[in-house]
DNA sequence: GCATTCAATGACAGCGCTGTCAATAGCGAG
DNA sequence: CTCGCTATTGACAGCGCTGTCATTGAATGC
């Protein structure tokens, strides 16, 4: 649109900036800036003329410079370790809207559940100077911890509230929750338990939900008379085939089978569905998330409500209360409910 | 650590700077950030030293000044009407994971299918002065398409390649999809059909599908004999009550029930389990996307795979293709696959 | 041996904004 | 009528980095 060769001042159409709304409203541009910022310092008058500016030149403020010149930065980094797991889409999902309407944006990484790749992570989240980090740790490395202590910003490590948070945790007690479930099951008499789970190393939650459902068993004499874990990451046909595996390798048929989490479950209740496996009077289920899917089975699953929207916007509470100064607990266990379900 | 109450200079632990990384190197401030940036500007020895340098004092480059100063920005703004679905949880894995391989953050917003969020989404967004932005648009406004345009950077609109994108597209055309499916059924003899979605009104891709799907049936001389749209977001359960609903409301029996996705027809089987009809003898059904689960089920769902990481990773692709100078198709689709499943 | 070129490095300014402190004006109290 | 106070506005510097252009020294060619 502009003569785009002039010899040297060549603005290659630019955006507008504060200072041009500021000469267009008459002010100075620190006026401006605290006329577009509101907060009352600025004559109502004048404050409306600036307004009428920035309107009238399409101006989009820079926050880059805002929070270089030592505004609060407005961004929230955040990792997860997957997000074909719906689990941490609905987690996302309340942290996002909270954000969001606080003014916050998040800035998202994924880590596939690789340590190394969360520590690159948190060093480019890092880089653009956020207000604040949400975590879900995949076995976090000691530099990554280190980084962000240095950092010196909120942090919360969502999902688990077993470990010691570096700053905030905000979750459930997984270990708690394998021990809940467990302590059901043995209310309803069953004797051959199996775990049939997904890719143990890298999910520490799953681990550490075997280890609270062993450690009750263990205290009511019991054990698991079979447990296996599948290569790769959780889903409904690993379920569904590791079911068939599970069954198959079995010397003495279980009477019930511990999922990883539902997805597993979901597909271990389709396996009995196809080999005529009547649930849960052949063989009992149960999984962990208290998904929609589970619930709206024929039968529906017995599990775990992991209250996930409730990790994401009590994440976004605790961040939210420490900009403004506020000391949140330093540990949120926003509580699980177990389901009875129709499967165990 | 530091003493904190230096009268004037007081630098409250501040993080460390270029400028000290270079001092502590021996060199220039410049020569310190061309050679942590590479690009071979610098002596090998030189930057070795340097590097040791950013290491020892833990230095974390600020992007932000980076950008300010008119490096490239490296952030990429995303805007997805959702994540309940899964279907956007799937897009966004594939464009996070070439993201951030090239060095990008997504900078994420969700509109939840409302215009008016979307529009100040994209304001938000836009503040931070992306490099590019994504945008699986819900009906944008033409002051959201404005400020896109006016921004000067590439965008991609994902999902949808059925309109004139304002920049580039990548996605399917869902027209089409509807349509496919309605051959595909007609060939296989069905006569009278049923339809069963979410809120129509906020998910026009939905929209498209379904006329897609009229219009093929009405150019074999056929016609829905019953449509029923649903208020709130698809979901399984969703999908179960309403296809008892419909099946009750229904004049005569359809033989066969198209769902707005699979998340509703997943349902719909659910509810034939439930309700002792045999699928597809006494009721076909078909839906779309080609979600995992829908696949695992006992009876695989008759459906169109609608290729979602693909669209990511393109989209992905598009947006470094210019990032890089060059001029990718404007209009990309990704393409679709039927998949006849046994539920139709 | 001297001009020429190139690689390596540096000085400088400025990106757009906000914090700090200072200046001005307007007002009631004494 | 003057003083002190508050409300409003502005000047200034600088956040941390990178683009541009200039400088240096060494290597090259005739």
């Amino acid at each position: 649109m502009d003569n785009q060769d002039t010899p040297k001042p060549a603005p290659p159409e630019r955006r507008p900036t504060l200072s041009q709304v500021a000469a267009a409203a008459g002010v100075s541009e620190i006026t401006a800036s605290r006329a577009l910022r509101g907060g009352g310092l600025v004559a109502e008058a004048t404050a409306q003329k600036v307004r009428v500016a920035a309107r009238a030149l399409n101006y989009v403020p820079n926050r880059l410079a805002g929070a270089l010149a030592g505004g609060p930065s407005r961004q929230v980094g955040v990792i997860l370790p997957s997000l074909s797991n719906s689990v941490f889409a609905d987690v996302l999902k309340g942290l996002e809207d909270r954000l969001e309407d606080a003014g916050y944006q998040p800035v998202l990484g994924i880590s596939n559940y690789d340590p190394a790749r969360e520590e690159r992570l948190i060093q480019n989240l890092l880089s653009w100077r956020p207000a604040g980090v949400v975590i879900a740790p995949s076995d976090m490395t000691e530099a990554s911890r280190a980084l962000l202590v240095q950092a010196g910003l909120p942090v919360v490590e969502i999902m688990d509230v077993d470990a010691t948070p570096t700053d905030m945790a905000v979750g459930i007690s997984h270990l708690s929750a394998g021990r809940a479930m467990a302590h059901y099951l043995l209310g309803r008499g069953y004797k051959r338990f199996a775990y049939l789970g997904h890719e143990i190393d890298s999910d520490l939650r799953a681990v550490a939900r075997l280890d609270g459902f062993r450690a009750a068993l263990g205290e009511a004499g019991q054990s698991l008379c079979q447990c296996l874990t599948l290569e790769g990451p959780s889903s409904v046909n690993l379920g569904r085939s590791g079911l068939a595996r599970l069954l198959a390798e079995a010397d003495v048929a279980p009477d019930l089978v511990y999922f990883s989490n539902d997805d597993m479950a979901v597909g271990g209740v389709f396996h009995c569905m196809t080999a005529g496996i009547s649930v849960p009077r052949d063989l009992a289920l149960a999984g962990f998330n208290g998904l929609e899917i589970g619930q709206a089975l024929p039968v529906p699953l017995t599990t775990i409500a992991s209250n996930r929207a409730a990790i994401g916007t009590e994440a976004a509470r605790h961040l939210l209360a420490r900009f403004n100064g506020e000391t949140p607990s330093r540990s949120h266990d926003v509580g699980f409910a177990l389901i009875p379900g129709k499967t165990a």
